[in-house]
DNA sequence: TTCGATATGATATACAATATATCATAAGAT
DNA sequence: ATCTTATGATATATTGTATATCATATCGAA
């Protein structure tokens, strides 16, 4: 008997059958790592779409063919990134949780504002800003809203509020952050948080 | 003396400085309506940006190289098509400012349904997107809201109400419309007027 | 530390798609 | 009616994708 599969071929979140490559190697770790951040970097010196996978391993100082050794496309690659910065803000929301919204909503800020060329580049990409927003929604229904008999359906409230968010992310992001993730803690609880929550109540 | 340009060279809004073609031309309109139409027919059908050029003038059937005597590229033809699609809803809009939310809502949607494969593909394009909420937002600001010390910025206000309501449209076209644009009226009212008005006011 | 496994670099190549140029023809404008 | 111009057809230069091959370097495990 050969021993059952000693390796960890472990692509992301096993969606992708293409590319499979061992995430323990570390030539492998350290590949993936030059290859994103050449194109966050890459993306926002010029635009995702004409970044070219020739452009992304010349500055990642890669061989060309290795790329596609790890990855389909572009949208592969950059779709690992969306990955880590999703299990990221995870665990920093989830020992906060239950905390006050303006606390929470700080939180998030903050984060964003100490990510935000890797944020602004992955809320420029509609695929990824659909994915978050969707499973945001999912997590959104399951936490809160044991509601019922309102005009508005609870799904509509949970997306409602995820959208609103990654939408206030996204203005805040495009204005170069004019105000301190404090203060847009307090607009978060204040303008989605708060009246959406007295919505699905009493609406 | 020569006549001072009898000719209209009107490319759109007069940003782009690149292709120019006579908009008064019956075969120019006939063209651009052609290639239109297949672009949004190919992108439902696979997806806007596997689609090929060529794909798009075989469908039209029309010559590969007149697509560029149009348009330099894929993005700028779809730019064209929301322009249509923007001109249309203001006039529809216009006669009914300052009914009740719900009744602009309804207006709103219907319209959106009663056109859901363009409105599916251009809100699949985050450029477009963006360009729609940066229109829709300095109108809104424009409007509504001489409001002043909130938490709130006003310009944030707005900028939540355009958000909000293209993502609720957005809700509506991913789940092939569930509800009547009547009550989609409704929900936009209850969950986006509504709330955020009190909050520019009293917040 | 050694050894087998494997990821990488370098290179060549097939292929697909973009973008432009040219010229004859057909369609529209006046 | 005729002058203008948009189109079709075609050729071509260019760019980027995707795969294959083989020697080398690096890694993990014993």
């Amino acid at each position: 008997m050969k021993r059952a599969l000693p390796r960890v071929f472990t692509r992301n979140s096993g969606k992708s059958d293409g590319v499979l490559m061992n995430v323990e190697d570390r030539r492998v770790k350290r590949t993936q790592r030059l290859l994103a951040k050449a194109l966050i970097t890459l993306t926002l010196e010029k635009g995702y779409d004409v970044v070219t996978i020739r452009d992304i391993t010349e500055r990642a100082d890669v061989g060309y063919a290795t790329f596609f050794r790890h990855y389909h496309d572009k949208d592969e690659l950059l779709e690992d990134v969306l990955d880590v910065v999703l299990a990221e803000m995870l665990e920093l929301l989830l020992p906060a949780n239950g905390a006050d919204p303006a606390a929470m909503g700080t939180l998030i800020f903050r984060y964003v504002g100490e990510h935000s060329e890797v944020c602004r580049v992955l809320t420029g990409s509609m695929p990824l800003t659909r994915k978050l927003i969707t499973l945001g929604t999912q997590s959104v229904r399951g936490d809160t809203l044991p509601q019922a008999a309102s005009i508005v359906p609870p799904e509509i409230v949970a997306h409602h509020i995820v959208a609103s968010s990654v939408a206030l992310i996204q203005w805040w992001l495009e204005h170069d952050m004019p105000y301190p993730p404090e203060r847009m803690g307090a607009i978060y609880a204040a303008l989605i948080v708060q009246p959406t929550g007295a919505t699905a109540l009493s609406g």
